[in-house]
DNA sequence: CGAAACCTTGACCGATGTCAAGATATGTGG
DNA sequence: CCACATATCTTGACATCGGTCAAGGTTTCG
């Protein structure tokens, strides 16, 4: 599993706000008015990036020349970051929205493999080398996404060959999530499914008091992203507000017991008990 | 999902030559397994690795390099190569045998990745840098590995930076076949997901002679691969053979009419129609 | 304000899993 | 080679989850 805190943070962080200690270079290269591509701004590329584990401990200079070679790409709702079979030109990084990566059954129906929320990667570069990407990629909402083209990304890991072990340990990690998925959709209910989800959205662990969930979006992408029709979902929002484990309002979701609602984890879910 | 004609081929290949004593499972398992190496030919390993993709352009130097380090490793029906969370001591190749990479539900149901066959290559590489390896894996028959420690992998990807790019793809295609796992969990029947099996296993696209499958386990496993119970199966089984589009003789399938079978891919199973 | 999207709820159905009972196959010791 | 024990396979009856269809209520947004 994602490190259960990483997923919490990594949404509900903001680009660019969080002053970067290790950046000594901050003051020395001050602001520069916002020009280049799309009034985007280099240094705050760099900044981004560094977010990211896989250059967490990347030298300064390599980071730049990978920044430098980044290209901002601003999609509107709906729109497609890439699709299926697509051979893709390098990683993506989320700034901001969310991604939808996706397949689509021959029956149409789309099955989601994972939202990718803001400081996650998509990182397709090896598809480049074999077969294309494997899923189609669609922004649920308003998204910005850095893209790394593969050459530089390539050309950069020649000279540090930690970037290829760290990319490797980010395909694994893929790997891990997706195993998780299958292992999930086989052997978990829908609504065990749902509850998961909710533990991970930012549930304190040990704090006992009420939690509030804002989806980001609607309930039928949520259905979508566990792998349910909505009014599924809906039904599974009832039965668990029934037993008072939690509270729906619109799109914000209380929930009044994280214990218990974690105990229903263990226990099967309080089937009419 | 693997070219379909080299999950054939694979299959089917032998590899002779590498002395090995009648694998009497006591006796041979008995001695320490790294000591299996001694009696085991470089150059035979050697040999096997060049089959590999990813090993496929190595230097005829560095190929021997890894097959140096190389260690042959040999389970016993049931035996465990490795279980979930471990961390794995470097990639594996399956020679003989087959190696069920599978998850266990809380529920203690097997929910099976992948069924790695003779030629087929396990890179949990990347584990060993972050978390441990996704799934467990446990021999269904008596098969034979080998492994290549992660150390000298790594060394070596540093000279041959293609190497790393090779396992990247690797990789990749795992992910590849994990989305193909989760569509086909998610959209398609148990009987599709059989007859997709079935045509995935050797059948000759351009022939419309009847074809003979043996499924070298037991119809359990067979059914575990496609993720579902046996008896499930044996009604899938049933129902294709009643409407004559195969014979089953034990665990001898044969296709009787590769072409209609092909067929009920695209216009749905021939229920009752 | 009105259209379009979203959400809820009920009735119904189909695919698979579960349980149970037997049939067949495989292997082992005598 | 037989006989028994064990594992595997088949088949039926039944339960359950979740999907589909349909109808109507609610929110959002231009």
């Amino acid at each position: 599993m994602t490190h259960p805190s990483a997923r919490k943070s990594v949404a509900a962080r903001s680009f660019p706000a969080i002053p970067h200690r290790a950046n000594s270079a901050g003051p020395s290269r001050a602001r520069k008015p916002a020009e280049a591509i799309s009034g985007f701004r280099q240094e705050a590329v760099c900044y981004f990036l560094r977010r990211a584990d896989i250059f967490a401990d990347l030298a300064e200079a390599d980071l730049r020349d990978l920044a430098e070679a980044a290209v901002l790409k601003t999609l509107g709702k709906g729109a497609y970051l890439f699709h299926k079979n697509d051979v893709a030109p390098g990683i993506y990084l989320v700034r901001r929205g969310i991604i939808n990566f996706h397949r689509v059954a021959v029956d149409g129906r789309e099955i989601v493999i994972h939202f990718y929320r803001a400081g996650e990667m998509l990182a397709e570069i090896a598809a480049g080398a074999g077969e294309g990407c494997p899923a189609d990629a669609r922004a649920v909402l308003p998204s910005e996404v850095i893209v790394i083209p593969r050459r530089t990304f390539l050309a950069k890991f020649r000279q540090c060959p930690d970037l290829a072990l760290r990319l490797l340990t980010s395909l694994d990690l893929q790997i891990h999530r997706l195993a998780d998925s299958l292992e999930d959709f086989v052997s978990r209910s829908a609504a065990t499914r749902f509850v998961q989800w909710l533990l991970r959205q930012g549930v304190d662990e040990s704090s006992h008091d009420t939690v509030e969930i804002h989806l980001g979006t609607t309930k039928r992408a949520l259905a979508g992203e566990l792998g349910v029709r909505q009014e599924t979902l809906s039904r599974i929002l009832r039965e668990l507000s029934d037993f008072g484990l939690l509270r729906v309002c619109g799109r914000k979701i209380t929930i009044t017991n994280p214990g218990a609602l974690r105990a229903t984890l263990a226990a099967g879910l309080p089937a009419a008990a």
